[in-house]
DNA sequence: TTAAATTTTTAGTTTTGTCTAAAAAAATAT
DNA sequence: ATATTTTTTTAGACAAAACTAAAAATTTAA
């Protein structure tokens, strides 16, 4: 892996992490329109930014055909990534932020070019493996570690679980599970699930309370 | 004042932060060809630019007459200073960054836009007043301590001074200093003045040594 | 106090990243 | 299998921030 540290404008990083989480979900070509959903952009200014990271071997694309990264495009990407996640760290443990007001704060200083600067900071944070919304942190050679994380919708009755990562990291689902005293770390066993809705009694550290479908499919436990 | 938070682009706030920094040295209008070298750009693209903080009420711009800071520039201006500042103290006590790195990556952390952000770091950092080169750091409200600092070259002969700031803060001189054991907080008194080329003879923290013109000219005592 | 030199501004381009509208290709439906 | 719809790309424009070259204003010098 080259070590060449490419200069990259703040667009074309956000153009190449979009692409990221987008084939994380979805493998195979990532079309423009989906990019452009992310990007709130017009999916013509997606094609002018492919063919540009195109030229510097970022990713590979063939009209219609839709876009894929290259090693060195994943590899930045990753980078990218680990920047925000550190970021988001250190505003949340050493700041005093709450889950749901880094994000945006992380989207600028991901941004921030200096290689040293970050790995300081991750030294500084005692090389955090997760981030404060459980997503992984990739370390400073782009590795990331796996867990085996489900949807709580997913999990099985009567056994316990444990709380571990959102799905949906919008700050009112966070807010909610704030305001439920649901953090990263509590043990949740589901005791029911109504067939009707999919509503599920659960019990979290202790505390009998029902769940919507919907938060079931955004929180992830192990 | 105001409390309006200005959308600014990163050229509008340097440009602001140099025009700034050259009224502290010279307290009328600033000319565009003071504020493209410190820019490494031309007189042109001044003009331009000149028009645009005119426009936001930043400056107050008159063709060939130069131009001033208004109170919201002054203002706007001694944010980006602080941001840049507090930036710095945390690049040197949290991450040990050495004095002499710090000053790039501040340049783009002073950027970055939450206010919010930016009080949770002075307060982290335990409000700190002065820089890692001894350069005073705004509080929130855009005050300023003071201190009376001189020249190394203009203080007196034998009577003990303590060192405060750079005037110069090049990595270059920096390391020099570094490497000659000299910090801020160094204990200095100034033993003889050679006349022909002005080299001094100093005892620093129990050391005696010789400082050139140009190295005291550089360094703040007080 | 004119003339020469310097500084500053204007006019016209360039680059980056965006947009709209229209054309082209691909996917879907009858 | 062809027609319709959707997706994607092209073409042409625009705004921000820069540049170069030329014009205008100011300052300095004779």
């Amino acid at each position: 892996m080259s070590k060449l540290i490419l200069e990259m404008t703040i667009s074309e990083e956000n153009y190449l992490k979009v692409i990221y989480h987008l084939s994380l979900v979805s493998p195979k070509g990532i079309n423009t329109n989906a990019i452009a959903g992310m990007l709130n952009t017009k999916a013509s200014s997606v094609t002018d930014m492919m063919k540009k990271l195109s030229d510097k071997e970022l990713v590979t694309y063939q009209k219609y055909q839709g876009v894929t990264l290259t090693e060195k495009g994943f590899h930045s990407a990753k980078m990218i990534v680990r920047k925000h996640r550190l970021w988001e760290v250190f505003l949340v443990d050493k700041l005093n932020f709450s889950w749901d007001e880094v994000h945006e704060i992380a989207e600028e200083l991901e941004h921030i070019k200096s290689e040293v600067l970050i790995n300081k900071l991750d030294a500084f944070l005692d090389f955090p493996t997760f981030d404060p919304h459980g997503d992984p942190i990739p370390n400073a050679d782009g590795e990331i570690m796996k867990i085996n994380k489900l949807l709580l919708s997913d999990s099985e009755l009567n056994k316990e679980y444990q709380c571990v990562g959102v799905k949906d990291s919008s700050s009112s689902f966070l807010q909610y599970l704030d305001k439920q005293k649901i953090a990263l770390g509590s043990k949740i066993t589901v005791k029911e699930k109504e067939s009707f809705d999919d509503t599920l009694l659960v019990e979290i550290d202790s505390r009998e309370m029902t769940l919507s479908n919907k938060i079931a499919n955004n929180l992830y436990v192990k």
